[in-house]
DNA sequence: CTGTTAGCGCCTTCAA
DNA sequence: TTGAAGGCGCTAACAG
């Protein structure tokens, strides 16, 4: 491959020279310029990242820090959405992008800031950290910028995308109460995550503003699975006749309700409507389709990218950015005609 | 971020031999080791990767080209699974990986070989580039060795991971053919995919040897795009009722054609018989369930980053992988009763 | 066993 | 407007 040296012998400049010609400093001859230009071309010229990020300490290279990353993650495709996101976005900053997969494990034997400092990584995107994982702490205390997905932190070179989770999730359930249902159900994930919380926040706020009463048993737990969730309201339907409607914290729960209506007979959404959350892939596919808020991880994906490149190039931007989640009106949902 | 010479500083020792005494190597005194060893430690020294490579002339990297990488391809996985399985097997084998995403239109902008130079990669895992594309060629012919991912080349530092996609077509409508059907429609994707041609040929040969005459117009296109199926399966359908059976290149036009049916009020697999191709995890959720050819990507991943390494390495290893694809029997498919 | 010297390819002073 | 010198952090060849 060519190198600054190959063009200087050929041009007769110096190595200085084409350097700063190849560049495009001003203080360079026009003439000169181009031939250093053309001979450049010709010999297929391109500049070699690794030398130079080694003499101007820094890289231009964004990590994608991921823990775990395998094949059963490959089910919900928002890792590689955000993936995707990050490196459209990355490319269109001519940025360069290396892909850091790290178990629990392989923390111990390098920390976060080595792991960094090797690649001399300008700034790293992390997303689906465990909130006790070693390197969320490293990451926050280090040096070297980065910008966490769906972890709100803030700090002096940390940023943070993450999506309006109430609001959307209050969204889907003020869409309930305006077709005129009154008796809505939760469909609750593990009670320890996040989300799970903030989703039972938006439900139970809704239903205040709304004036009508919250009511303890009208809350169920899914465990984010489908079957489970399937069980939990095949009973409660059974007993509760009166529910018009089903809040499901997310779509697999939604299949789960959707699952428990057809063994007992009932039709969706005559019978009950149901809105789910995530808008995985199956939701559009199955019968009903599913009515859901759906996230954008691409666009997330493509904000965390240009918002690490703009603190790591020092620009002052915000250090927070949001997505809106979407409510997606199919056919699960129908006015409450009790 | 601690360099040799801060070690070098600190324990006395010139840095050469505190290289050396990191690097392993045994003209090193056991007791300087030892105390270099140590302060390495204190000071959380980590190699400059870049630094190293500048000179070692090699960067321990492997690229992951792959063309278009964006939302779309979420839908079947395929290319995220490999992702996965190139990354995994890569960092098993301690080399770094870095993703380069490219366009028809960014190939012009700059050569696979600068792509390559700028990084100093060591090699490449190529996967969906078109057989058109120019960096297709680019890369059989560089120095820089490469593998593909289902597209069989072979060259001197060339080498390819596939699967059986031959048979295993071939498979799929000889299955076809045993249940008595005999016009079978043959959805192909995009003419210029390799994948294509051979599902193609396998079709035809099967054909042929069943003595099942071939018919130009039972073949359509449809982009592998899901959408773009279902338009052309509607008016197919329209015109030929005859037609009992559907072997589709990929699941996701297998869907556009279960969606024609549909539409046209056909029963699967009552009316008409459907076979994918990949295994989505979608197939296995539609109703009817899809009856496909599953691909192992992962495996292919694993494989094709451990032959990279070897290659890379120097190893004379087999320059040709294989994986089984397997066909998937479910509810899309049912005995030609006409 | 250890240190000196040289150089990977590039950029940045500083002189001319 | 151009060039020479020096150095980024590391390794390799050669002495001693």
């Amino acid at each position: 491959m060519a190198t600054l040296k190959d063009i200087s012998k050929a041009t007769g400049f110096s190595v200085t020279t084409v350097s700063r010609a190849l560049n495009g400093y001003d203080d360079v001859n026009k003439k000169t310029r181009d031939k250093i230009m053309t001979i450049a071309k010709e010999l297929g010229y391109s500049p070699n990242i690794l030398a130079r990020s080694l003499v101007k300490k820094q890289s231009k290279t964004i990590g994608f820090l991921v823990t775990d990353l395998k094949r059963e993650s490959a089910k919900d495709n928002f890792m590689f959405e955000t993936l995707c996101g990050v490196s459209d976005e990355l490319s269109d900053l001519d940025y360069e992008f290396v892909l850091l997969s790290t178990t629990t494990s392989k923390q111990k034997n390098k920390t976060y800031g080595q792991m960094c400092a090797e690649r001399q990584l300008d700034g790293v995107v992390i997303q689906g950290l465990k909130r006790d994982d070693p390197y969320l702490l490293e990451a926050i205390e280090s040096t070297v910028p980065c910008v966490l997905v769906d972890i709100p932190v803030e700090g002096v070179n940390t940023g943070y995308v993450t999506s309006n989770q109430l609001e959307s999730a209050k969204q889907a359930v003020r869409y309930l109460i305006r077709l005129g249902h009154r008796d809505i159900a939760f469909m609750n994930g593990s009670a320890h995550a996040y989300v799970s919380m903030v989703r039972y926040d938006a439900y139970r706020q809704v239903l205040q503003e709304s004036k009508v009463d919250f009511r303890e048993d009208y809350v169920l737990n899914g465990d984010f699975e489908e079957l489970a969730s399937k069980e939990s309201a095949l009973s409660f339907l059974l007993n509760h006749p009166e529910v018009t409607a089903f809040f499901c914290a997310s779509d697999v729960m939604a299949l789960g309700v959707l699952q428990a209506t057809r063994e007992l007979g009932l039709n969706v959404p005559e019978d009950l409507s149901i809105i789910g959350f995530d808008n995985i892939l199956l939701s559009q596919y199955v019968s009903p389709p599913l009515t859901t808020v759906a996230q954008q991880p691409y666009e997330m994906g493509r904000k965390a990218a240009s918002m690490i490149v703009h603190i790591v190039e020092g620009q002052d931007a915000p250090h927070e950015a949001f997505v809106n989640n979407q409510l997606i009106l199919r056919e699960s949902v129908a006015k409450n005609r009790r």
